[in-house]
DNA sequence: TCGTGTGAAGACGTTCACAGCT
DNA sequence: AGCTGTGAACGTCTTCACACGA
């Protein structure tokens, strides 16, 4: 196998690396060291540089990561190029919500349509983004050659709606509905379930009765 | 040791599991086998009766689970017999969003209040959640006996918010900014990213260059 | 026979500790 | 001296496989 066969989680800490790397590049620090990275980032300076380590040798020893350097490189591991087109699916209080978020842009992802049943009830304030009919978003995906989803939608209709993003062609869902969603293996599934992660909190905060090893949870 | 000790990748699909059982009891099943039940929750059928385990022997062999019974066990490790007040701090698009979702009552949670910079630029549609200037939170925390918070400033004012929620009181945070919070020990935080959360799907749909064993994402 | 409960094995992830480069 | 890169140890999570009870 030619490729590192970088670990999902380590991908995952990329993202936060690269975050911390702009900041620094905001402020014009041009070298980190791996401890000072791995503190902004809130992991191990151990874990740190095994995760850097999947990128290639980038480090010099004694000194530190050039900052920029790094950044780029992880920028490529992730795919962050060029711009990611997104379409949204369910304009409720979430969905509307997710349109007016910044976030999303931020990173490098363009909110292209976003579709819902009754498109016509959607209250557009501060939305620059055209908000169809779920009818039309078949040919939309098609047309626009969207791979990437986000499903708000109301939890009995996830699994419906998802079904229709599949058979349209879409490749990655990012779920916010409290359910699981069944998907072929070729499809990437994400979901955020936000009731789920508030019960996380509240159960780590009563009398440890746990281990509490998620990565997320800071015990 | 007395205690079983549950591990937290554990508590985190009793919640998932206990979504499946509520609705099997709305639909009046009694009893489900662990490959059924794991099946609805999209774990392996193994794993869930390891997760199982842990809250004792309630299975019966041959037949499967009491899906009543079991929903009770499982709540009463999660410490859900009864509601869980919070508060939610910075009512922009997404806290204003978060306000509205219904999810969190569902799951047991109740939202007394809301706070922010400007309490009076809120638009209230549809909150029944009274909106209090950030100066009156930390009364209102020692006041309610509040334990869990949900953040939802924007980034920059995310590390200065959560220092008066410390300062105040709060145990818990579940946290929607891109940043890694600093906490005391003393203090559970979960971050939700969003962007991550959307470029995780991202990557895991390119040309597979990982193995991608994150519990979330299904590759 | 069917399905749970669980030892044992395996896969995976994290951390240590130190060699080696600057 | 300082810090990276990494073998090796460790701990955790997952899955297999099968004994045992209903």
């Amino acid at each position: 196998m030619e490729k590192p066969l970088i670990p999902g989680k380590t991908i995952y800490r990329l993202s936060i690396y690269h975050r911390c790397l702009r900041r620094l590049e905001e402020n014009v620090i041009e070298t980190v060291s791996s401890s000072a990275l791995a503190k902004a980032a809130g992991v191990n300076p151990s874990q740190l540089r095994r995760d850097l380590g999947y990128l290639g040798t980038f480090g010099t020893r004694g000194l530190g990561y050039p900052v920029t350097e790094l950044a780029e490189a992880i920028r490529e591991v992730l795919g962050r190029e060029n711009l990611q087109p997104v379409i949204l699916v369910g304009v409720g209080n979430l969905g509307a919500a997710l349109l007016r978020y910044e976030g999303f842009q931020k990173e490098g992802f363009e909110v292209l349509a976003a579709f819902d049943t009754v498109p016509e009830a959607v209250v557009i304030r501060g939305i620059n983004v055209p908000v169809y009919h779920v009818d039309e978003m078949p040919a939309f995906i098609e047309k626009s050659k969207i791979r990437l989803a986000v499903l708000s939608v109301p939890a009995a209709h996830a699994q419906e709606a998802t079904n229709e993003l599949v058979a349209a062609g879409i490749q990655g869902i990012l779920s916010f509905s409290p359910t699981v969603l069944q998907v072929p293996d070729s499809v990437t599934v994400n979901s955020v379930d936000l009731a789920l992660e508030l019960e996380q909190v509240s159960f780590f905060i009563k009398k440890d009765g746990c281990s509490s090893t998620d990565a997320k949870i800071v015990p």
